[in-house]
DNA sequence: TCCCAGGCAGGGC
DNA sequence: GCCCTGCATGGG
């Protein structure tokens, strides 16, 4: 299969998704912790309360009182941990930084991605995710919807830096395609894999759009 | 009622 | 390295 015919597929099918919804950089960071493992209708709520209380900037929220950003991100799930960690990357920026996120992100991404993986919160994907969409950076994240699109392409034995590197070498190096891809795989997911998310022929099946499947026939046997 | 949602950390093996 | 569990709320 290649990589950019089902880009152009999916980009056909569901058009661009502009990732990712942020009007800021630090507002891109806080929200990839905050929607691990829940909606993004519940992190857009989360948001819009740090924002009303203005917190939602590295001097802030590194301020702020730590039950008040509990209250903020309750409806995100595990939102004691999730409140403690961003306050903890706010901090980081602030006490490393002096609050400037631009800064930080301008590091060479090598540095910063370790850096990132040293706060808490913050494991492989949402590095990724950080990397690519606030850090501008050429990095794939590979996150659950990806693994299982990847493993109908009989890539199910690749780990996920393996998969990544699959993804690097064959996409061409342009950062929007980076971004589009990511952000339609999700929505493929969403639309098309909530009934059977294990099913590992999901997208083959009836319910996929069909020019979809002619896609990625080529390797689907 | 049960299952899942754009993971991560810490433990065991 | 892989697998398990806790973390917690809200929607279908």
């Amino acid at each position: 299969m290649e990589i950019v015919k089902v880009y152009e597929r999916l980009l056909t099918e569901f058009g661009r998704q502009f990732w990712w919804p942020a009007e800021t950089r630090f507002e891109m960071m806080v929200g990839a912790i905050l929607t691990q493992r829940t909606t993004w209708s519940a992190v857009e709520v989360a948001i819009r309360k740090l924002k009303r209380k203005k917190l939602l900037n590295p001097h802030a929220l590194a301020n702020s009182n730590p039950q008040l950003v509990e209250a903020m991100v309750r409806q995100t799930g595990f939102y004691r941990q999730k409140a403690r960690r961003i306050r903890k990357l706010a901090n980081h920026l602030v006490e490393g930084y002096g609050g400037s996120v631009d800064r930080f992100l301008r590091k060479p991404w090598q540095e910063l991605r370790s850096e990132l993986r040293s706060l808490e919160g913050v494991g492989r994907e949402t590095a990724d995710v950080i990397l690519l969409y606030a850090a501008n950076q050429l990095v794939f994240p590979i996150d659950a919807y990806t693994q299982r699109f990847s493993r109908r392409f009989g890539l199910g034995d690749l780990d996920y830096e393996g998969l990544k590197a699959h993804f690097e070498e064959q996409m061409p190096k342009d950062l929007q395609v980076y971004k589009e891809l990511h952000a339609l795989i999700d929505e493929l997911g969403k639309k098309y894999c909530k009934k059977a998310p294990e099913c590992p022929s999901c997208i083959l099946s009836d319910t996929c759009p069909k020019n979809l499947t002619d896609a990625i026939r080529p390797i689907s046997t």
